[in-house]
DNA sequence: TTGATTAATGTAAACGTTAACACATCTATT
DNA sequence: AATAGATGTGTTAACGTTTACATTAATCAA
């Protein structure tokens, strides 16, 4: 607004920002945000009174605070988070950071609500982070989450032993593992006995009568992957099957490679007559290679999926899944990570939430 | 830490937080990120020297920017996010707010993730708020994300003429909004033609053969549901076919609602032969329906929903609908919202994408 | 009355940046 | 030789909070 005025006295010609600059200076109220200080200088108080009622911390007199509250009314404040936030990284200034590894599956979207649920009760905002299974991308957000000066994080770490990670835990961020772990770190984790969840589906099939149970797993880094293979196994050799590798195939726990390796199991020589899939992902793209086939469901191929959908039943037939709790699992993280950060000293906590096979008619 | 050292001379008694100290400084690396000080030290120039080469505006001597790159690697130094938005809302603090209607319909999910790409590619971080079609919760946001300074806004608001985002736009905070519009305002929009989307799902119903056509709508305050209704309507209209008011409910946008009309519908003592939904929850939910009545799609009932998805070819049968391009819709919003905090003077521009219709076996 | 405690408030330094301004040097133009 | 500009650097005041410390006035026990 000065440069304007500068403009106009220098050269005495009507530069074009000189003219916005008019328009400008007509427009009813160039409403900057109240400041702390304005407040104050409304209510004949320092700065610090203000503070003082805000907080309210130690005693300030009756009559003061309602005049203070009065010019907070008044002038509309808002107290900056940005500024409280650089102040003092002790005190909250309550932003919350959330690593996920990709926002296209409806589990991870199923936690982000359930953390944000929580978030949103006890004030926090979320940083939102989609690292799309891209190492690389993590740890940029990573540094931005530090750069932030964010009080918490939960993150569900591409890799166990990432080392970034584990450092910021190290220095004192209050971290909550959801998913999977963090090796070696004392660290909160709240996911779901994998492997439990696996027996149970295979076990199931096999119960139902089925002899040959492919498994399509995720990506073999994620620790989940590894468990659910585990259960899978363990539920054949317990019922006296033998494991057959050339039914189990390994993906990247994305939508094609359920479509993919779907394909390369239904056309084997001795094709499955049943599977079992890794995640929500998978499953997806199983069902569109098995429909694409027109194989019918479960006479021709049974599939149970690991991760429910609030639509599974909108399948047809309708999918047995195992069930995890995503939602709660978000907001059982959102709780500890708070806990934490009003308490760093306490002890870590492994939660480990039970899942639930839900019987519907695909297998 | 000093003040550990203060306890212990000043009353020569081992306090609780002494011996916390003690053990403290035994630690490796009490790291507590290294600031432009810090650097500045280091290098042995002074911290605004620091800045210009961090931002490398104007000029500095070549041996002092190695010496100060070479201090920034040792330490690890990383800007303060928090400093800069702080000090300047004029630059850019690199902070975008999401404000969205329902994570759980996968069409935001889709358009968040397009935003999400723009914003990492500008190194913008995302701070998202997921309103869940509730107002006071969509006024709390708002508030939070001002406070929180972003440097710009993108939202599909819950009502077309919210008073307080219309003077967040009117104060300056440059906003996109995504899927609806905002009232006499000057904004940015990006959004889908809804009115053709929808004539041209109907009138491909039609041209079908289809003769009782029911739409399930959304909730009546979203612009989109509205135009999707006229042009459901026009669609009758100009094939000669008569509107039936009985064919037509309202709903609330969720899964539940699909479920319950859609049951409805069907259990009309003439019920319709086709079904058009107005979104992607109210499609999945009609679709539960219809499979528990064990109706064939489409000899007994056919349907066409508006909004794809990624898995529509793993419904059975694979669904026809309305494409809209969301992750496309979120990568303009975010490119157009980018250029406005460059630019905050640009003319507003309003883009609307075209839909496509998916003709696959549902209708 | 005095000295000590408490209540109510103000002052100013910090948090980590940016940017306006000032101040040297040095080079080039007259 | 003098002046103007460029180049390179430092100093310092913001930004909006919190908080340690200082200050004043009032209350109270002795």
């Amino acid at each position: 607004m000065r440069n304007c005025f500068y403009f106009k006295l220098k050269t005495f010609t009507l530069h074009a920002d000189f003219i916005n600059c008019a328009i400008l200076e007509i427009k009813p109220e160039e409403t900057v945000m109240a400041s702390m200080n304005d407040v104050a200088k409304k209510a004949g108080v320092s700065i610090a009174t203000v503070s003082r009622v805000l907080n309210n911390s130690s005693s300030v007199n009756e009559a003061t605070r309602v005049k203070i509250l009065k010019a907070i009314k008044e002038l509309k404040y808002q107290p900056s988070r940005v500024a409280k936030r650089l102040r003092s990284k002790s005190m909250s200034g309550n932003l919350l950071g959330v690593l996920i590894p990709d926002i296209d599956n409806p589990f991870y979207v199923d936690v982000l609500r359930g953390i944000e649920d929580i978030a949103y009760t006890n004030n926090y905002a979320i940083i939102m982070c989609n690292f799309g299974q891209d190492e690389k991308k993590e740890k940029l957000y990573l540094e931005i989450l530090q750069s932030e000066a964010i009080d918490g994080l939960i993150a569900a770490p591409a890799r166990e032993d990432d080392p970034q990670l584990k450092k910021m835990v190290k220095d004192g961020l209050p971290v909550v593992c959801v998913d999977r772990g963090l090796s070696d770190t004392e660290v909160d984790v709240v996911l779901v006995d994998n492997e439990k969840g696996a027996y149970s589906a295979v076990d199931y099939l096999i119960k139902s009568g089925y002899k040959r149970i492919a498994y399509i797993a995720g990506l073999p880094t994620i620790p989940s992957s590894r468990f659910r293979e585990k259960g899978y196994r363990r539920a054949l050799e317990e019922n006296g099957l033998v494991v057959d590798d050339v039914l189990i195939r390994h993906g990247n726990s994305k939508h094609e490679s359920g479509v993919e390796l779907c394909r390369e199991l239904l056309e084997l020589p001795n094709p499955p007559d049943a599977l079992f899939t890794g995640n929500n992902l998978i499953t997806l793209g199983a069902l569109e290679t098995i429909h694409r086939k027109k194989l019918r469901i479960p006479e021709d191929i049974a599939i149970i999926g690991f991760d429910d959908m609030y639509w599974s039943n909108s399948l047809n037939p309708p999918l047995t899944a195992v069930r995890q709790p995503a939602v709660e699992i978000g907001k059982r993280a959102g709780e500890l990570l708070i806990q934490r950060i009003n308490d760093p000293q306490r002890a870590p906590i492994q939660m480990m939430l039970s899942t639930e096979l839900m019987k519907r008619s695909s297998s």
